[in-house]
DNA sequence: TCCTATGTTCGATCTGCGTCGTACTGTTCG
DNA sequence: CGAACAGTACGACGCAGATCGAACATAGGA
């Protein structure tokens, strides 16, 4: 089938979606996808996050964040296309992703010396 | 010490968050402590969460959100009393507490037959 | 002083899940 | 048709972490 399916975002709830971002690979992602704003596939995402993982394993986790109901997929000839579902997680989740834009603290936490 | 440390609310990371609300277990626990609303001892929360689980594995939970910036601990007596840091962690990441107060779906999910 | 109640810490166990490799599906191009 | 590419499905492996029990610490009351 060529349709993707993805839950309707008022059936999503905030245990999924917590126990979704709380890998930081998926973390990672799901910034990556943030920063590009719009649809990318597999290698923009891995290039985008610079992270280096197998495509089984990206494909894992694209899994799980797509059934928590925060990336959507499209089929784009030969390859897949994701985006964040940035509308309906603001609606349901309203500041979420903001709160996801502040990335990981780099080099440890920023100690004021 | 009598003193009970706990992390400055802007040096804690949505990672850290998201990572201690992960587990089911501690998510009730917040949901607890936020129905309780003032200081709470560990019975009370057990009671109020409706979990029955060992006390050791309670002082871990509680560990993990303390240093999450979760949750506030307080030296009573003979107990010690945990209280939401409802404030902070408005402050620091405005909705999230509000997310959690869905609770979980009750009965499995809302299936549509 | 001794006993009880509340938490913490430590060690051991065990399950969940993140990761990888391989095989498979589907699409595009030569 | 056949080769190459993008992603999925599945099985296996290993590790992080959730849980428990026992020992310890501390405060309060008999």
């Amino acid at each position: 089938m060529t349709e993707v399916i993805e839950p309707p975002i008022e059936t999503v709830t905030i245990d999924v979606v917590l126990s979704a971002l709380a890998d930081p690979v998926r973390l990672t992602l799901v910034r990556a996808l943030a920063a590009a704003g719009d649809w990318a596939c597999g290698s923009d995402i891995l290039r985008e996050a610079g992270v280096t993982i197998g495509k089984s394993t990206v494909s894992h986790h694209v899994k799980v964040l797509r059934e928590a109901g925060l990336i959507s997929t499209r089929v784009d000839g030969i390859r897949r296309l994701f985006t964040l579902r940035y509308d309906d997680v603001e609606q349901r989740f309203p500041g979420l992703l903001t709160m996801l834009r502040e990335r990981a603290p780099a080099g440890a936490a920023a100690e004021r010396s």
